[in-house]
DNA sequence: TGTCAACTGTCAGTGGCTGTCATTAGCCTC
DNA sequence: GAGGCTAATGACAGCCACTGACAGTTGACA
């Protein structure tokens, strides 16, 4: 039960003051991508970042723990919008098929929710930039880690399994996150930065797992 | 044709100079290590570090690019001496058998070369302290994905395919990485800290990824 | 409108890391 | 075995990411 029309909720109105916040943040956000996409991360300081905003460098981290925290905000939406599409997978499915359906019909939505936030052309050219930047690569994968901590989790409550009892939640997601690295690698460092050639991608990179477990391979 | 007796050979004394080298690069290993894994590794200062061995904090970073560097180091030998062991298996293997008899066969190689430079002990625990510390894994992960596509090249080679069409040479080490890491994980942080335990985890979760893939988990 | 709390800027300081230059110490030749 | 060459080191200055502390400013709310 919900008030609709007459009042547009109190929720919808944060107030004056959360509103500023949100367009520093975003204005901070926006900016640091800008500068790293074009002049490159390390390249970048965040005394530059600030002052593009115009508001000073402590400013800049009280919204980002840190330089690094920016460059890779953009991809906490996409991970988090992943984890609420397997979490919303029917139960019937097989573990696998869950992980690779989230994806397939995922994307479309991780776009819009980016899309709130940044430009989609700019979370692209962010994409390729962490790939190429050790540093951030790094950062990136830890966090890739954590989320698959995260889904084994939920893979192991939806078979009623426990993680440390039974191999196959772990495995599973390993499996799985092995192979999507190997696909996100490509599609970043690929020429084309498309939802539609991400799915593809996927799509046949999980079709390999098996004829890549066979025996001989040549067998063809 | 070498002098075998009376001139214990050229090669093996390497000059005075080289040997310091050795020592102090030896020397600041092991102190870091012993610091990282006492006080912990962010709480470790490379004056600390450079002190304990009496050089100045400029030397330090003659020997290793960073403080990361020097944490890590231990893990670049494991890495090569597993690639060695990868390349040396016989062709008749499929690829799969072959990175997972390489695992298998090759921690005492890899036990012996650690070694030679640090106490297993010491190795031991800073296995679990990269684990525990986030900017660490974050690397350990980044470098591991590096010697993951060396092995993908390798494997491909060796069944005389090219990376870039077919599939699944990277598909396969994707799933033999991720159900590595997987090992990795419940070995550093398990209690049981031996190659022996190393050994038995690693097949038993190599060997939970059929079934993991599976349709149905319950029908055992 | 005045009080409170949140947001911000300024400043000082720490630690990782790098460039530069003078000094030291193996190495090699005559 | 003295002297020149060069690699290794130390000392110093400086950049940048990041943090704590304190004071000033500005929404929120009675």
């Amino acid at each position: 039960m919900e008030t609709v029309a007459t009042e547009p909720a109190a929720e919808e109105r944060p107030g004056l003051r959360e509103r500023k916040k949100q367009r520093t943040h975003d204005a901070l956000l926006r900016a640091a991508l800008e500068l790293f996409t074009t002049q490159g991360y390390e390249a970048t300081t965040v005394d530059e970042i600030a002052e593009a905003v115009d508001v000073s460098q402590r400013t800049f981290f009280r919204y980002f723990a840190g330089k690094e925290e920016a460059a890779l905000a953009i991809l906490e939406i996409t991970q988090e919008q992943y984890l609420a599409a397997v979490r919303a997978r029917p139960a019937h499915e097989a573990p696998l098929e869950a992980l690779r359906n989230a994806v397939l019909e995922g994307w479309d939505a991780i776009g819009e929710a980016v899309a709130e936030v940044v430009p989609v052309e700019l979370y692209l050219r962010a994409y390729g930039m962490i790939e190429s930047t050790p540093a951030l690569l790094a950062a990136h994968l830890r966090r890739s880690d954590e989320v698959a901590r995260e889904i084994e989790r939920i893979v192991a409550e939806r078979e009623g399994l426990d993680v440390d009892t039974d191999p196959r939640p772990r495995v599973t997601v390993a499996v799985f996150g092995g192979v999507m690295r190997v696909t996100e690698r490509r599609w970043a460092l690929g020429g084309d930065l498309s939802m539609e050639s991400m799915r593809a991608l996927t799509a046949a990179h999980l079709d390999a797992v098996r004829p890549s477990l066979a025996e001989k391979w040549r067998t063809d």
